[in-house]
DNA sequence: ATCTATTTTAC
RNA sequence: UUUGUAAAAUAGAU
């Protein structure tokens, strides 16, 4: 508690350190993704990297290393409409990924017991498991809130005031940010980013994390029953009433507080039965576990 | 404990 | 073509 603010000051030794920027080396290389904006590819990046590994590690250590702009890409969502990703170059990937290697088991402990979204040892099984106790507490009624492109709305300098609150290494605060504000190349044309964070970076999930723990924080405060993954998130209430009250008072938190924008189209307060999260309907978990407890003798055609 | 490969799910 | 993180399963290397 105390002593990490002391190891927290020199976090960026430790992103420096051979062992671990080889390790985020290896990491993005496993991943085999596209490259960014200057054409490396991950078969490139080993050499790429030995070339120019000490001045790598200079401009890191003094924060003078300069992302490069994150290569724009449109990909169809299921719903038909389009995702824009954001990928960085294969080195900034490197660079991303030895930062979150460092920062990530500094900040993850403090996040909050009902998030289950891009984290080390959860998962969305255990999201549902803790619905289902939700829902048989007699708390039937699920207020769905949905964000409206929640990682392009993320707010910069917000995000840096809860940064500070878990890493004190100024360094690596100031690369994180330069990432952020590293721009878009789409096509040949330069665009700004002066909110959002890439969808591609591997630093995205943690920051979302770091950003909605405000979220998960306000929430626990007024205990809510709820549970988040990534930017879905649900509050489970015992009447439709609540509910909308709820609701009501939530999204003026979140557009108001956290400067995010609620999608009304696709926030709804309904019966948890005809609520779908993280891709499970209660009610067919539910029908699978009576299934289950009644034996069943004959109906299976199926091998046994 | 580290790493490689393949597949699936979630956002 | 299409990025990222997490989880699970399987095969294998040290």
């Amino acid at each position: 508690m105390k002593e990490q603010d002391g190891i927290n000051i020199n976090l960026i030794d430790k992103v420096i350190a051979n062992n671990n920027l080889w390790r985020a080396y290896k990491k993005v290389k496993a991943n085999n993704g596209a490259p960014g904006i200057d054409g490396i590819t991950v078969v490139q990046l080993k050499s790429h990297m030995k070339k120019y590994f000490e001045p790598l590690k200079k401009k890191l250590k003094d924060g003078t290393y300069q992302p490069q702009p994150v290569k724009r890409v449109a990909i169809p969502k299921p719903d038909g409409s389009k995702r824009y990703l954001g990928i960085p170059s294969v080195l900034d990937r490197v660079v991303q990924q030895a930062i979150l290697q460092v920062i990530e088991p500094i900040i993850d402990p403090h996040f909050s017991e009902h998030s289950f979204g891009f984290r080390k040892g959860r998962n969305a099984h255990q999201a549902i498991i803790l619905a289902e106790k939700y829902y048989e507490e007699g708390y039937r009624v699920v207020v769905d809130c949905d964000l409206k492109s929640y990682f392009d709305t993320i707010h910069h300098q917000r995000l840096r005031a809860y940064l500070e609150e878990f890493i004190s290494d100024k360094i690596v605060l100031k690369l994180i940010w330069k990432f952020l504000r590293s721009g878009i190349l789409d096509r040949d044309i330069y665009i700004e980013t002066k909110e959002g964070a890439p969808q591609g970076g591997p630093l995205s999930p943690i920051l979302a994390n770091v950003y909605l723990n405000k979220l998960d924080r306000e929430l626990e405060k007024r205990e809510h029953r709820f549970i988040r993954y990534a930017d879905d998130f649900v509050i489970y209430v015992k009447s439709k009433r609540a509910g909308e009250r709820v609701m009501e008072s939530v999204s003026k938190f979140i557009e108001q507080d956290l400067q995010l924008v609620i999608n009304q189209n696709k926030s709804k307060v309904c019966g948890a039965t005809t609520s779908t999260f993280l891709g499970f309907n209660i009610q067919n978990l539910m029908g699978k576990l009576d299934a289950d407890q009644v034996s069943r003798p004959n109906n299976d055609s199926k091998t046994s």
